[in-house]
DNA sequence: TTGCGTGCAAAGGTTTTGCATGGCA
DNA sequence: TGCCATGCAAAACCTTTGCACGCAA
């Protein structure tokens, strides 16, 4: 996880912006680049690309990818510090994504280490699945 | 989750029949088309998509996608088996995927369902984290 | 001035689609 | 015979890369 040490531009501010303004759901190249054209400010595909994977390296972003959908979605984590204590649970139908601190669920990677030798890592590790909300909408 | 109505053709059981000897590992599109060619049978790239299409929808085979990699990853699943829980662990080192069966963990995605409302899809979870050998080799 | 950032277009890879033909039931 | 399946190629996509120019520091 490098540190961000590049330059200031235009194209940088407003694609963390946008990603900042939708961190409660996930969204992709297309759309960024959909409400870039929208806002009057054309910004090159391959700018994007570049830019989020600075961002993901840098750890403020989270790239995912879904079975179904083609092409990787993107999502702002904040506080991402204080993220490795407790488990995130992703929603692949709004996005949502859960901070789940749940005392039943901390031994779980205790037991994986102990008795399956891999030394889980928890802020990278997302469960995916589908919210109450979503469970119900259908 | 249709049922398998489909004619039975020879293409058609030379790839169930790869995906059934391999379902100890993830393969891919490329690895399917490979092994038929050397195998002396040739099929169509379109055929084997349409055909996991077919298998996914049908449930007999998996669908995965990883971040790291491009282009999906299949894999049989038997019911049997099937009846535990499966989760993968990825090392971020070395990159091995690890296929975890295990009655400890079985009841993690239960009590997210019961006490969180959340309904884990156990097909798109990833732990990701260091596997013994890697944690070893330091 | 230096060197990274950008835009454009082209390339690379994966997956889908159209259409004529082939083959199961 | 009626349809679905197949093969081939083209198309559709997503993402990366090369190169010349722009711009931040």
């Amino acid at each position: 996880m490098k540190k961000d040490s590049g330059y200031n531009t235009r194209q940088k501010e407003i694609i963390l912006d946008y990603l900042v303004k939708n961190k409660d759901k996930h969204t992709n190249v297309q759309e960024i680049s959909a409400y870039l054209l929208s806002g009057g400010s054309s910004v090159g595909t391959a700018t994007i690309y570049r830019q989020l994977d600075k961002l993901v390296e840098s750890g403020v972003v989270r790239k995912y990818n879904f079975d179904g959908k083609t092409g990787a979605c993107y999502q702002y984590i904040d506080e991402h510090e204080h993220c490795k204590e407790h488990f995130h649970l992703k929603c692949t139908v709004c996005g949502k994504l859960i901070h789940l601190e749940c005392d039943h669920l901390s031994g779980v990677n205790e037991h994986i280490k102990n008795h399956h030798g891999f030394t889980v890592d928890p802020s990278q590790t997302v469960f995916y699945g589908i919210c109450a909300e979503c469970a119900g909408n259908k």
